[in-house]
DNA sequence: GTGGATGCAAACTCTTTGCACCTTG
DNA sequence: CAAGGTGCAAAGAGTTTGCATCCAC
């Protein structure tokens, strides 16, 4: 499958260390400060692969770039601070929401992205 | 403010007559109908023009490229069909969300997309 | 008639890919 | 040592912008 290379160990690091989504080019700077001259291309092909296995996930929100996260367990939701931009994990859910769509519709997946101001710019 | 020419009349009236979310090149397609040689540049600076005016909406869904749509009067969110890929609105919503975040979190959106098979895709 | 709008093509951003070289197993 | 990974640069997709021309007011 995936061989265990320099690059691809620095990029799950930098993932797991932050513990938060990011962008592919912070995850770049990241990541060289232990492999100083990795490529984009190379934390890009390395998501994928990372992605493939389960490793990591993607965290895709509205009007904002890709973002990458180390894969967590339980289903959670996203908030995005408008002051900071930074990305947060939220572990809860309002739960079952197939009673909003109409009639006919059949409800697989849902997402729920809110904004505001995280807790360190509120402070 | 802006000029009434015939390309953004044709713009504005596909999105209305459509009444979903559309992508830039459908809405070109689209409006092409009426002025064939129109082209993608002026329906991106339109789109822009008709946004600031509150004519359009910006439909942006995690993953998805851009979409437009006339605008709503009412808070809503949208349905995106795995199977056809178009996106319809929803006019419901499961209201106040405050209490899912963690202390300190100050809620000032929220944005709910779902995922599943449209009702004319179920039938 | 004049300034804003249009069409075309070039520029930009984000992501992917081709290719020669390097590294892991 | 061979297969797969890497770095660099070029190629793609979606969107924006520069510029000469055109048209609404």
């Amino acid at each position: 499958m995936e061989r265990s290379t320099r690059q691809r160990t620095a990029i799950a690091q930098a993932l797991a260390a932050v513990g938060q989504p990011m962008l592919p080019q912070e995850l770049l700077l990241e990541a060289q400060k232990s492999v100083p001259n990795l490529s984009l291309a190379t934390v890009y092909r390395n998501l994928k692969g990372l992605i493939e296995d389960g490793v990591v996930d993607v965290v895709s929100l509205p009007g904002e770039a890709t973002r990458y996260e180390s894969h967590r367990h339980h289903h959670h939701h996203h908030f995005h601070c408008s002051s900071c931009q930074k990305v947060f994990d939220i572990d809860a859910c309002p739960g079952d929401l197939g009673h909003l769509l109409p009639p006919g519709y059949v409800l697989e997946e849902h997402q729920l992205t809110f904004y505001g101001r995280c807790a360190a710019c509120t402070a």
